[in-house]
This record gives structure tokens, sequence and C-alpha cells, in this order.
DNA sequence: TGTACATCAGTGAACGCGCGTTCACTGATGTAC
DNA sequence: TGTACATCAGTGAACGCGCGTTCACTGATGTAC
């Protein structure tokens, strides 16, 4: 069934009906990039695979065809990564709100913490991508120094130089602490996202633990 | 080129010389499913990507044609879950051989978690294949309860136990200390082999600031 | 005001690829009589 | 001792699939004269 620009509705090979994509207006051909990214990360929450997210797949959600998504991206992994970028930035803006406003240092940790854990399991397979991709299917700047600045560790190291300050932990390169912390909230992610299973218990209830284990770890020395 | 049983060398279609296999005796078929589990450890460590890890390439690899792996295996889901079981058992005798002979369970816990850190350094897609693989893509028994036993947290149980007795830690629940020593050695492992251009520093350093910094979380209180 | 033309946002069909898996077959070796 | 037969450890060719990507094209819309 052949259709004309004014309708939406046309049958595709595997006989399901397709929404097609309205043609977007002169000079605003840029807003099907920002729809094929919105269309990945809606792959990637229901699916929950990022196999799933093919080039064919997301062109479909989108309602457009394949040969589109070129018009925007040079290929497939240039898409990946700009959906890297966009969960980089998620994660960061959900760390930054539980912190704003408080004035505590440490409190500020345990909540970005806090949305760190949370974010990376309502969004378990974003967090794979973000988190656990093997590097070479990761930007260069999630891999190496600049994940710092990108993933939202800076603000950390200046809570974390502060609560040094305040004397509510002890003196020590502020750098290793937050790379410590990374690591730390980092195990108990992944481990509840790869082995949902296991019975690990509440997860609300882990974090209280482990953030009880680290701040005795890192307490001044009486 | 066609070649008969008692020659080894034939040419693919790709032009590559390949060795063929020779048959193995009468009686002794299962040989060929130890050589399938090797092959495909040694392409895990050459590749260092388990999306090679595909029937036709552990065929190539053994010199065998694909159709043979399926004598030994159901299908590929078999064969990688018989990789996992294999690998597990690879980490589990890392860790024991590290504690093996040591008196003081403290040190032993110390020893394993080195162990385990090494293991996974060493054997980073296998360590992902084991601890980060997509639960669905896992055997069931390295996804739910049985990973304890089956993944070696059932000797570091002992010694957390017997750690509290000897009062080198704080009371508590034995599980809830080794599910939190596992989330933080895993954090530990899984960043590094995610973003090895990350200036980190050091492992080893790394590893025994961590341990410093559980050490003192866990300490009982003077 | 009318018309030729350029531009833009896509489409449709096809390419070659590697994959898991199936199926009928082969040829060496052991066993029964 | 000789021979028919069963068994075992594989082989060879083919299947259909979904994938990333390329290429020539289309048709609506704006612009110049």
């Amino acid at each position: 069934m052949r259709v004309t620009y004014d309708q939406t509705v046309t049958t595709a090979t595997d006989g399901a009906p397709r929404v097609r994509r309205a043609r977007s207006p002169r000079g605003q051909g840029d807003q099907l990039r920002d729809e094929i990214l919105a269309a990945a990360e809606r792959i990637l929450i229901e699916s929950n695979d990022q196999d799933s997210l093919s080039i064919r797949a997301i062109a479909a959600a989108v309602g457009v065809t394949p040969p589109s998504i070129y018009l925007h991206f040079a290929d497939r992994t240039d898409l990946v990564f700009a959906v890297c970028e966009r969960q980089a930035r998620h994660l960061e803006a959900a760390m930054d709100a539980a912190a704003a406003g408080i004035d505590d240092p440490w409190e500020r940790i345990r909540r970005r913490g806090h949305a760190y854990l949370r974010w990376g399991l309502d969004n378990p397979e974003h967090y794979r991508i973000l988190m656990m991709s093997r590097p070479d299917k990761t930007p260069d700047r999630f891999v190496d120094e600049r994940l710092a600045d990108t993933a939202g560790l800076v603000p950390v190291a200046a809570d974390v130089a502060e609560a040094v300050r305040r004397e509510q932990i002890v003196a020590g390169d502020a750098v290793q602490m937050v790379e410590a912390l990374w690591m730390i909230i980092h195990g108990m992610v992944s481990l509840l996202i790869s082995k949902p299973e296991f019975p690990f218990g509440d997860a609300e209830d882990t974090y209280e633990r482990m953030f009880e284990l680290v701040h005795r770890g890192l307490a001044p020395r009486p």
C-alpha cells in the first residue's frame, strides 16, 4: 500500500501497521535527530537490551526508513555514542538535583550516591551502556579522564574536599576518595543489575549499610 | 582442496589455511567437548570480545565444522553457559589457592579479594561473561542464590564469621558483610575493566586503599 | 503574477555479510556370526 | 578367518534471518527573475 505524504499509516512487509512520521518542514530537518535519540531511549527501556538498538529498529520506531538515520549520524557507532551522551547528562542531572539546596557536604555525597543508585536501577540498560560497555564501544570521553567531568564526578570531589575541611572525614587525596566512592556505588549498582535474582535484600537498606561502612571507613580517627 | 583423514591442512573459503582436527578415536567423542570449551576460552582471550564467540569461529579454532558443535551442545546458549561454568571454577580455584595455608581469617579475606581482582583483570572478558552479562544470557545458577556457592562466596562467609569470632571486625550479619565485600571488589574490577583509560592509578595501591577503608569501616568500635 | 530552478527531507530497493541451525551423508572402526 | 552390519565421529551444503550501509530517486517547498 503506497501512501502519499498526508497519510500516516502504511503496511510494512511483516503486515504490522506502522505509523509513518510526517516529514519535517523545511529548515527543521534537525528535529529528526532528536526523535531518533528519543526513540533509541524508548527501545532501550522497552527491550532492556542494547542488541535491540539496530538502525532498522530505531527507524521503525520513529516512523522513517533506515537511510534517513544517515542524514543525522555517520554510522551506528556515532548514534550509540550520542545515546551515551544523553544518558550521561540525565545521570548528572539526577545527581545534581538530589544534592541541590543541601549545605552539609557529606549529606550531599550521600544523596548524590543515592541518586546514582536509583538512576542505575531505574535505567539498567542505559547504565549498562554508559558504565559497563566494552571500552571500544564507548566514546573516548566516556572512557578516559574526561569521564570525571562527563559523568558528574567533579561535584563529588568538591563535596569531598569540603567534608575534609569540615573534618567530617579524614584528610586524604580527594580524587582517590572519589574514585573509591565511585567504585563502591558502581559495584552495588552493577551487581544489582546483573544479578537481579540474587537475594541481596532491599536496595535502600543495602545502600544505607554501605554508606555507613564507608562513613566509618573515612571517619577521622578519634 | 579436498583432504582425507590422514591429512590435516585444508584451505578455507577465505584462503587462510586451517588445521583440520584429527578425528577422535571411537569411544572418545567427548574429547571434542573439552577442546571446544578450551577454544572458546582462547578466543575470548585473543579477541577480548564475546561477540567473537560464534559457533563458526569456535569450530574453526578447533579445526572442525560447525555442525560438530551440536554433537556436544544443544545450542549456542548451552555452549556459552558451559563456558561460564568453567570460568567460575577458575575464579574459585584462584581464590582458594590464595587463601590456602593462611590462619588469620581477615588476611585470608584480603588475599581472596586480591585473587578475585587479579583474576578479573587478567581475564577481563571471562569476568565480563561471568559477572557482567545480562541475566537472561547467564545460566540461572549464576544469577540466583546459587551464585554464592558457585562463585566461591561461601568460604568468604566462613572467614568473615571467624573474623567476627576473633573480634577482628565488628559483629554483624556475615551474609550482608560478604555481599558488601563482593560489591566493593566487583565495583573495582568492573570499573577497571570498563574504563581502562581512566587514570585510576596503580591497581595494587588502589586495592590496598580500598581494603584499608573497608577494614576501618568494619573495625570494632573502641 | 507566473514559471523555472535549487534545495531540502526524505524514500525504495538492493548489496553483501556472518550468523545459528538443519539435514542427509560418509567413512573408519568395532562386533556378531 | 571372512564378511555383513551397526555404530560412531564427524562432514558438506544449504536454509532463512536481520543487519549496516549505499545509491539513485522523489516530491514538496522556497527563491530568482
